[in-house]
DNA sequence: GATAAAAACCCCCTTTAGGGGGGTGTTTGC
DNA sequence: GCAAACACCCCCCTAAAGGGGGTTTTTATC
C-alpha cells in the first residue's frame, strides 16, 4: 500500500482527497498539513512515499518546499496539485524533483493514477499538462535566472539607474536587459512585459 | 431541506462538498455543475435554494454569472466560494447579488454555517473576508468603471495617445487618469500599476 | 577545441511617461 | 440645495523608456 501525504491550505479539497484515496485502496493517508511549516514539522513522521503538494501554500512556496523535501528525503516522490497550469511553474516543479504535475480540475481518476505512477517511479503529467509541455519550444518562455531576477526588479517599478545601484552593473547594462526581455517576451513596452510576467508566473 | 448547487470546476474540491453536505444533514445537493455553461442549462431542472459559486470558471467570470442568475431567479441565494481574497472581486460579487462569501481554505463548518445562513435570508462572509470588508476605507481601492477601464487600457501596453483614439478622448485627459489612477494606488510609475491591477484583480 | 548561450558592458537618438500646476461642466447622493 | 465624485481639458518641463547599433568575457555543452 502506497503512503501517501498531503500538503495543501484548501481543507475541502483534502478532505475530499483524503476520501477518494481511501475508498480507492491503492493507498493510504499518512497526514494532511495545511502549511509549509505544517508539513516540515511532520514529514519526518509520516514518512510517506508520495506527497500531494501544492504550490499556493499560505506561508512560503511549494515550489522551494519542493525542493527542501527532495534533499532531505531523495527517495520521497513529490506529486505537484495546483491550480497553476503555467509553463514557467511546471518547469520548476519538475527542475526542483518533482515526479509529477496534477492540475487542480483533473478528474479523481487523474489523481490515483498520478500517485501510483510516481510511487512506481515514473514520471506523471496530467493530460493538460502534458500538452503544455509539449508545445513548440517558442511558445514556452523560459528565462535565466539573471533575466528572472531583473524582470522582478522591474515589476517592483525600479528604474534602470535604481536597479543597476542594487545589483552593482552599469545602467547601460540593466538597459540591456530590458530591451531583451522586451525582444524575448514579445512585448512592447514595460506594461506589457509585467503583465506577462505576472500572468504567466515567470517571476 | 435547503437544496444546494454547486459550480466550481475543481472536480475533487466537489467531491469533497458533495459528502460534506450530505453527511451534515442539513442540506441536499441538488446538482453539481463544472463550468458556466453548464450551469446555465441545468440550473433550471435543479431549482436549488443556494447556489455555490466559483469565481474562476473556466468558460468566464463567476462574477458576471452571479448576475445572471440572480437577474433569472432573484430568490436563489449564491454563496461565493473561491480562492481570492481580494477587495475588488469580493466587492463586485456582494453588488451582482451574492449573499455570502466564502474563501476555499475556510473550514468545513463555515461553508455549512454559510449555506444555512444565506438559505435564511442572511448575508455570509468567512471571517477572513469579515476582516477584509472591515478594514478602513483607504487600504481597500475602489475605482469608477471609467478608471477601471482606463486601468485596464494601460495593462493592454497602449500609450496615452492610442488610447485617446480608441476611446475618443483627449491623450490630455488620459494623462489626467493616469496621473490620478498613480496617485489613488500610490504607485510610482506604469510598472506597479499594472503590477497591482492585476495582483489586486481591479480590472 | 569549437559553438553557443548567458552575462556584462557601451553610445546615439527619439518617444513616452511622470511631476507640477491650472481649469470646466455634469451627475449623483444626502 | 450643495458637496463630492466623475469626466473632461490644457500648459510646461524633466526623467525615463524604447529603438538602433555595437563589444567582451565567462561558462557550459558537445
Amino acid at each position: 500500500m502506497i503512503k501517501v501525504a498531503i500538503v495543501d491550505d484548501h481543507k475541502i479539497l483534502t478532505e475530499g482527497l483524503q476520501g477518494l484515496i481511501a475508498e480507492s485502496g491503492i493507498a493510504t493517508v499518512a497526514g494532511v498539513a495545511h502549511s509549509a511549516a505544517a508539513c516540515r514539522l511532520s514529514i519526518g513522521f509520516w514518512k510517506p512515499d508520495v506527497v500531494l503538494l501544492d504550490v499556493g501554500l499560505p506561508d512560503g512556496s511549494g515550489i522551494d518546499l519542493c525542493k527542501e523535501l527532495k534533499t532531505q528525503v531523495p527517495g520521497m516522490k513529490i506529486l505537484a496539485l495546483t491550480t497553476h497550469n503555467e509553463y514557467t511553474v511546471v518547469r520548476q516543479m519538475l527542475d526542483n524533483g518533482a515526479s509529477g504535475y496534477l492540475i487542480k480540475n483533473a478528474m479523481a481518476d487523474e489523481v490515483l493514477a498520478g500517485i501510483q505512477a510516481v510511487a512506481a517511479g515514473e514520471t506523471f503529467l496530467c493530460h493538460e499538462i502534458d500538452l503544455l509541455m509539449k508545445r513548440p519550444q517558442e511558445k514556452n518562455i523560459w528565462l535565466s535566472p539573471r533575466e528572472r531576477e531583473l524582470l522582478r526588479l522591474v515589476t517592483e517599478g525600479l528604474t534602470n539607474a535604481e536597479i543597476a545601484e542594487k545589483i552593482f552593473l552599469s545602467p547601460e547594462t540593466i538597459k540591456g536587459y530590458r530591451k531583451n526581455l522586451l525582444l524575448k517576451l514579445g512585448a512592447r513596452n514595460t506594461a506589457v512585459l509585467v503583465k506577462m510576467a505576472l500572468e504567466q508566473k515567470l517571476i
